[in-house]
RNA sequence: GAAGCUGACUAGACAGUCGCCGCCCAGCAAUGGGGGGAGGAAAGUCCGGGCUACACAGAGCAGGAUGACGGCUAACGGCCGUACGCUGAAAGUGCUUAGGCAUAUAAGGCGAGGAAUAGGGCCACAGAGACGAGUCGCAUUAAUCUGCUUGCAGAUUAAUCGGGUGAAACGCGGUAACCUCCAUCUGUAGCAAGACCAAAUAGGCUGGCGAUAGCGUGGCUCGCGCUGUCAGCGGGUAGGUCGCUUGAGUUUGUGAGUAAUUGCAAACCUAGAGGAAUGACUGUCACUCAUGCAAAUGAGAACAGAACCCGGCUUAUCGGUCAGCUUCCAUU
């Protein structure tokens, strides 16, 4: 099985976003807030929404982005035909990689 | 060796697993192989330039910027050198109530420093009076008037500027970080600049076809205009391509110059995205701190992320390495 993170199961357009929040379905947990929609793409699709707000530098923006990235990059296979929408919360800060991947599936877990 | 200071470099290293974005090669394709992939500030957007469009960017006015002298540069408000002013440590010296205090220089650091006789404005406190020159009080001298004891007192006027205040007082004061004057520079907008290709839809222009369709103009005919249909053209939207990284380039050697900088030669190509790649995790070794005799264990590891490109400035920053300058002490 390939691990392999393609362009298409990221969200780009502004229209999809829009769509995910519309839907109106959210879970949170201790350091992340997870909107979701299903989708008809045969695969799930991921989108990082970093407030600059809450998180001023770049640097620290990039760094959750990547890290979100390749937790959804190495759990995506068995995942459900959803489009995600990732917000991180002010608590994130500072936390270990493996808390962190545990904290997303079991969001996506709740979802089923 | 100690203290003070200046400049340059670096911004953990290696390995493994799984990935991302361009480029090149092979392949019909799937894919495979090769090679590259953030900073010293990428930041703030404060100056200066290249580049592009606007009329060819040229002249004048307004506005803005700069301001010792000389140099460097594509250019600068930057940098280098020199002079001047301020600042700048131990030690030494003097005093001491033994706590200190005073005194001066080094390397270095800082400096909105053109013109006050072109003109206007302003000058705290103190002082009678602060920028127009006169005036308050006191003193001296002279003159006049009054009182009268004929040499005293008072008043007025004029002159002297004697005393006191202050940085400065009928002066060739200060302030330009108040206006101003002088000299030099300065057009505006910015890569979302701008150039090219160009679907669909709507509308525009040109030409052909309608031998007699309809409407309008008109008394009627011709004609003309609109509606029809076909072909072509140009503008232009979505979208795409270019601009887009070979450049005031980097490294090394060598020559000129006190230096900033620059001549010559050789070698090299070093991110180029477009909802935005340059990563995540694990291990070993180095670095710092804590505990410990040690082995070791635990914790920490800054500021911060390119978006047209350069030269500077400013601000943020854990550490480490190297070189140089000055003073003092010790040794030879």
């Amino acid at each position: 099985m390939s691990l392999a993170f393609k362009k298409q199961q990221k969200l780009l357009k502004t229209d999809d976003f829009s769509s995910v929040f519309d839907f109106r379905r959210a879970l949170t947990g201790k350091y992340l807030t997870i909107s979701y929609k299903p989708n008809s793409m045969h695969h799930a699709r991921i989108g990082v929404v970093v407030a600059k707000k809450s998180f001023p530098t770049a640097v620290e923006r990039n760094f959750i982005k990547r890290r979100m990235r390749e937790i959804f990059r190495l759990n995506c296979h068995h995942f459900q035909e959803l489009d995600l929408v990732v917000r991180p919360r002010q608590q994130i800060r500072g936390v270990g990689y493996n808390a962190l991947c545990a904290d997303f599936l079991e969001l996506v877990a709740k979802i089923r």
